[in-house]
DNA sequence: TCTTCACCTTGGAC
DNA sequence: AGTCCAAGGTGAA
């Protein structure tokens, strides 16, 4: 269990951490200082490095574990998904869309993380009307109070996420009222049920073989899960890399910087709204439009707002 | 098909 | 100190 860096045959321009770990995709990596993160994936503790030779990567397992480094890369593979292009991609949506061409310089390696749909899913529902510092907590709320323990690192423990059956136990939407999830309370303790309730106990990821619209139409049958959620899921961890969450900020920028058929109309963000702006991008971005307006919007996240006039304050002294 | 409203909680703005 | 509002929406009328 003690463990040593290792190099992760990367480059550090197509796999941007600081971004990528941070930018609200995943709620449970922790920024350790200006080049490190720490957090949970795949039942193990992993902390990376981003320096200026690379990245690295340091694990930490449960004590009954035997460490693999083969296994252990073939999982950072599939998390960052460093299969896929990222340059090529960058190169072709930029051809498409000077507006991204702008954004993209200052957001290089950003990638949408494969993540697992059962963390993913609960953590999505919990972000209805709220901010990413409280879903983030909310989340961590949950690994601590139903997640089994995996290690402790540096004086902290970690969790696991917890499994569906352990969020579709009886006393579980009382709990998490008292743990002030609110309204989600409820939604998240249906959502378990029902998906126990489903014959196929690998309901949730078997999603990754069926078409997008299925996937989606799926998922907003469970309480909590709306379109947006809905596809934040596919997006993000059933391997849909062309579905679009429209959110409030993508719903204003989309009118305001983008000449959209009859969205302008409608005074809330309808349904047809919705549909509209994903097909738009759709058609401007292609089978990654997922990926990409991903970069576009997440340039302007509050949290990047900062270091951004950070950067700009910096380089001006 | 579109609008309106309630919904938990928290933190910032007046 | 009290009130209002927005924050990665959803569901029901
Ligand atoms: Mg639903």
């Amino acid at each position: 269990m003690a463990s040593v860096w290792k190099r992760l045959s990367c480059d550090g321009d197509v796999l941007n951490l600081g971004i990528t770990l941070v930018c609200g995709q995943a709620f449970r990596w922790k920024k350790l200082n200006n080049e490190e993160w720490c957090g949970v994936l795949s039942g193990k503790v992993w902390t990376f490095k981003q320096s200026s030779d690379g990245i690295y990567y340091k694990v930490n397992s449960r004590l009954s574990e035997v460490e693999s480094t083969t296994q252990n890369e073939s999982i950072l593979n599939d998390y960052f998904q460093l299969n896929i292009d990222l340059h090529h991609l960058y190169d072709h949506w930029s051809s498409r869309d000077d507006n991204f061409k702008q954004v993209a310089a200052t957001i290089s390696g950003f990638r949408l993380l494969r993540q697992d749909p059962v963390e993913n899913l609960f953590s999505f529902i919990c972000s209805s009307n709220n901010n990413i510092e409280r879903i983030s907590s909310m989340v961590e709320a949950l690994c601590v109070k139903y997640g089994g323990i995996i290690t402790e690192v540096n004086g902290v423990v970690y969790h696991d996420f917890p499994s569906i059956a352990t969020l579709a136990e009886p006393q579980v939407e009382q709990e998490l009222r008292e743990l002030k999830f609110g309204y989600r309370a409820k939604f998240i303790h249906e959502t378990a049920k029902i998906l126990m309730k489903k014959c196929n106990k690998d309901w949730l990821i078997s999603l990754r073989e069926v078409p997008y619209e299925e996937a989606h139409a799926a998922l907003c049958e469970l309480p909590g899960v709306g379109a947006k959620v809905a596809d934040c899921v596919c997006l993000m961890s059933l391997d849909k890399t062309d579905a679009i969450p429209v959110d409030t900020h993508v719903w204003q920028i989309s009118c305001r910087d983008y000449n959209i058929p009859d969205l302008k109309k409608s005074k809330s963000l309808t349904n047809k709204a919705y549909k509209a702006i994903g097909d738009h991008f759709r058609q401007l971005f292609g089978k990654y439009a997922g990926w990409a307006n991903s970069v576009l919007f997440s340039g302007d996240l509050k949290k990047f707002q900062d270091s951004k006039v950070n950067y700009i304050q910096v380089s001006l002294i």
